[in-house]
DNA sequence: CAGAAACTT
């Protein structure tokens, strides 16, 4: 038998008992009603019902309410309901995912008793589910920001929701500072509007600056004429007054699934916080006698332990590791155990899970397992809030997670790094969704009391140049100043605001330029919005929309650790010799030629499900670019060096040269970069590249890389290598 | 020789 990983008897008690579970989505009925009355026993046996009449109270009351609720509260499905039955008006829900968004309003709007786009409906990306009439809109956070560059007072709304505001993502970050601008605004403009009559609006006063962007235009010069400076683009853009009648104030709600509500009371000037009990079972957790030097074996026999020891009828095994790399090594330890299981010791089937894998290998996380066997699920944290595998009774938790980070200094990094205590709770809480449960911790109880008490929002932690050109772009002049929950360093801000001025995005006194506010338009990284505007002088704009599209996921290839090879092979066919920019705009042509034939693509070892969202990306684009009067037809042919030049334009800051002992050395930071292993261009050499990301890991790794002329990247940028530039 | 997760009128 395998050596033991010692776990001590002494039990915590994570969760309190409870009684029910949440029952699973519902089919549509053609009698929505019918089915609302059904539902509305479920709904007034949940937790939350109690507390009803207190929570609208508050509301009325408080510009701004903070809900904690566990797992299982009903919070989230019941409290806009509840706003809509005490007669407040529209309101809007945000979620940091998009099925959560689709797949709260279907049930929302089941329980109201209305069709889904009635009075309860979601927006998200690509797909928008709502009408006129729609009271209860659920949507990505992301996109109540872009509704503000277009209605800076958000003025549709009476009620924001954010719910999950505890993930503390990017946009949820954002989403805060400029909901608590808007909250105080309206509040200014409402109080005008009750003290004097109508004839006050015609005065300038009482007017508030709209950004709204249908007055940008850009215009754009013919592909054989002189560069067009951004100080010399015409603008049209004026501080336009907006109607400010019938603007109330606007309700904020904040609801978090954890304990870090005091600080979001005290951002919102001290709003009362109500607590809402959930609906977890409970899970015993365990932590080891002594810390374990390799996390990945530990796991491992922690998992061969529950299958051995506990009847594999008690529930699958949910184990949290930080990668890929992780989840192929326990992965293959468990089969490897498996094989010499001696009999009557029932089949394990190890299951991996994480965001790269293809949708077909995805789900078979959900699918029951064959008889006599226990699914071991091997997850990133994928499995800790964007999927909720049904089944799980046992989690063992690595207690670590990859980390994205970013330095001016450094660039950005992706290592592995402790997880925080609220991490290490969820992941817990994993265990008792649908009874009591058990959670293994594979560090010592003295090691978690060490652990930070959250992790740290992502907005410190990630590059900020398209956050500082949206806050640009929705009126905040000064971004050193933005009342931040949590203020990203000087440093950082400071970096993406001279990127920005690079890109000729702000001016030499940090406003936002013509070229700045078209740039806001796109929901894209400003280099990709500046390379799409110099691509219709360059003449290559269908190209340009491709590759930017094609680059807006992170795989579009998957390759298998045992077919390396057979995909090599495979994928030869799209590869040029110029790099990744290319090579991928030959598979979107191949993937075009046959309609993404499924079988071709699994032939290709091409990442479906990602092409389709290439396509998506690619046709908002378009639309956008033609509604901006862009030509999106403009294309190079077979002059493709036009289009790497292109790239140039947005990405001189991304270049490395050859050096004469074989290695590349970044332009502007002058470190050794690698050409990531998965790249055309990897183990080539040629005098200069381009790349679309530098990630550190092990190496500082560049990702999706080009060849270019070494002349083209001085003529790219004169601001930044004007000194490299000998020539005219 | 290698890829946490998520999102955008």
């Amino acid at each position: 038998m395998p050596p033991k990983v010692v776990f001590p008897d002494t039990a915590d008690t994570v969760a309190k008992p409870a009684t029910n579970g949440k029952t699973k989505h519902h089919k549509p009925k053609q009698d929505h009603r019918a089915l609302a009355h059904r539902l509305r026993g479920q709904r007034e046996s949940l937790p939350i019902f109690t507390a009803r009449n207190a929570i609208i109270q508050q509301v009325r009351q408080h510009p701004t309410v903070i809900v904690v609720g566990e797992t299982g509260s009903g919070k989230t499905t019941q409290i806009p309901q509840y706003l809509l039955e005490s007669g407040f008006g529209t309101t809007a829900i945000t979620q940091p995912r998009r099925v959560a968004a689709t797949s709260i309003a279907k049930r929302v709007a089941e329980e109201v008793g209305t069709p889904l786009g009635g009075r309860v409906g979601y927006t998200i990306r690509f797909e928008d589910c709502s009408s006129d009439k729609t009271q209860l809109r659920f949507c990505t956070d992301g996109l109540l920001l872009r509704e503000i560059l277009s209605d800076p007072l958000l003025r549709r709304y009476e009620v924001v929701i954010l719910d999950e505001a505890h993930e503390r993502t990017l946009r949820t970050d954002i989403l805060l500072g400029m909901l608590k601008d808007i909250q105080r605004e309206r509040k200014r403009v409402a109080e005008l509007n009750q003290q004097v009559p109508d004839a006050y609006f015609e005065e300038e006063e009482v007017s508030y600056r709209d950004h709204r962007s249908h007055g940008t235009h850009v215009t754009f010069d013919e592909p054989e004429e002189e560069p067009v400076q951004p100080e010399a683009v015409p603008s049209v853009i004026d501080n336009v007054h907006g109607d400010v009648t019938g603007i109330g104030e606007l309700k904020i709600i904040v609801m978090s699934a954890t304990l870090d509500a005091e600080r979001f009371s005290a951002y919102f000037d001290s709003a009362p916080i109500l607590y809402v009990a959930g609906r977890q079972f409970p899970v015993t957790t365990y932590y080891t006698t002594t810390p374990q030097a390799d996390y990945l074996d530990a796991a491992h026999l922690t998992a061969l332990q529950i299958h051995t020891e506990t009847p594999s009828t008690s529930g699958d095994i949910l184990v949290f590791l930080s990668g890929q790399e992780d989840i192929e090594n326990v992965e293959k330890l468990l089969r490897d155990s498996a094989a010499s299981f001696p009999p009557g010791v029932p089949a394990l089937l190890p299951c991996p899970i994480f965001a790269a894998l293809p949708q077909s290998q995805q789900s078979q996380v959900f699918d029951p397992a064959p008889e006599f066997t226990r699914k071991i699920i091997l997850a990133t944290n994928i499995a800790e809030t964007s999927l909720t595998i049904p089944g799980i009774r046992h989690v063992v938790d690595s207690g670590v997670h990859k980390v994205r980070g970013f330095d001016p200094r450094v660039g950005e990094s992706l290592l592995v790094e402790p997880i925080s205590k609220s991490s290490a709770r969820q992941r817990t809480g994993r265990a008792g969704r649908e009874a009591a449960g058990f959670c293994y911790r594979l560090y010592t109880e003295s090691d978690y009391a060490q652990l930070a008490e959250d992790s740290i929002p992502e907005i410190k932690r990630c590059q900020l140049s398209m956050v500082v050109l949206q806050l640009k772009a929705a009126g905040v002049t000064d971004v050193m100043q933005f009342d931040f929950m949590d203020r990203p360093s000087k440093k950082a801000l400071k970096h993406a605001l001279l990127e920005l001025y690079a890109l000729d995005a702000l001016d030499d006194r940090g406003e936002l330029t013509a070229l700045g506010r078209w740039m806001s338009e796109f929901p894209l990284e400003p280099s990709y919005s500046k390379v799409i505007y110099a691509s219709q002088k360059a003449g290559c704009t269908r190209e340009a929309i491709d590759i930017v599209s094609l680059l807006s996921v992170d795989s579009l290839f998957y390759v298998p650790a045992d077919k390396r090879e057979e995909s090599n092979a495979a994928q030869a066919v799209f590869r040029s010799t110029e790099g990744d920019h290319l090579t991928f705009l030959n598979l979107l042509r191949a993937y075009n030629k046959v309609n993404g034939d499924r079988e071709w693509c699994q032939e290709h070892f091409v990442n479906r499900r990602n092409m389709k969202h290439v396509l998506d990306v690619r046709l908002q684009l378009n639309r956008l670019c033609a509604r901006l009067e862009l030509d999106t037809e403009r294309s190079c042919g077979t002059d493709l060096d036009a289009v790497l030049k292109c790239f140039l334009s947005g990405f001189f800051h991304n270049c490395a040269l050859l050096q004469p002992d074989g290695t590349y050395r970044s332009l502007n930071g002058s470190q050794a970069v690698h050409v990531h292993p998965g790249s055309s261009m990897f183990a080539k050499k040629t005098p200069a590249i381009f790349y679309d990301q530098l990630v550190f890991t092990n190496k500082l790794h560049a990702r999706a890389v080009s060849a270019v002329d070494p002349m083209w990247i001085a003529q790219a940028s004169p601001k930044l290598y004007g000194r490299l530039n000998t020539t005219a």
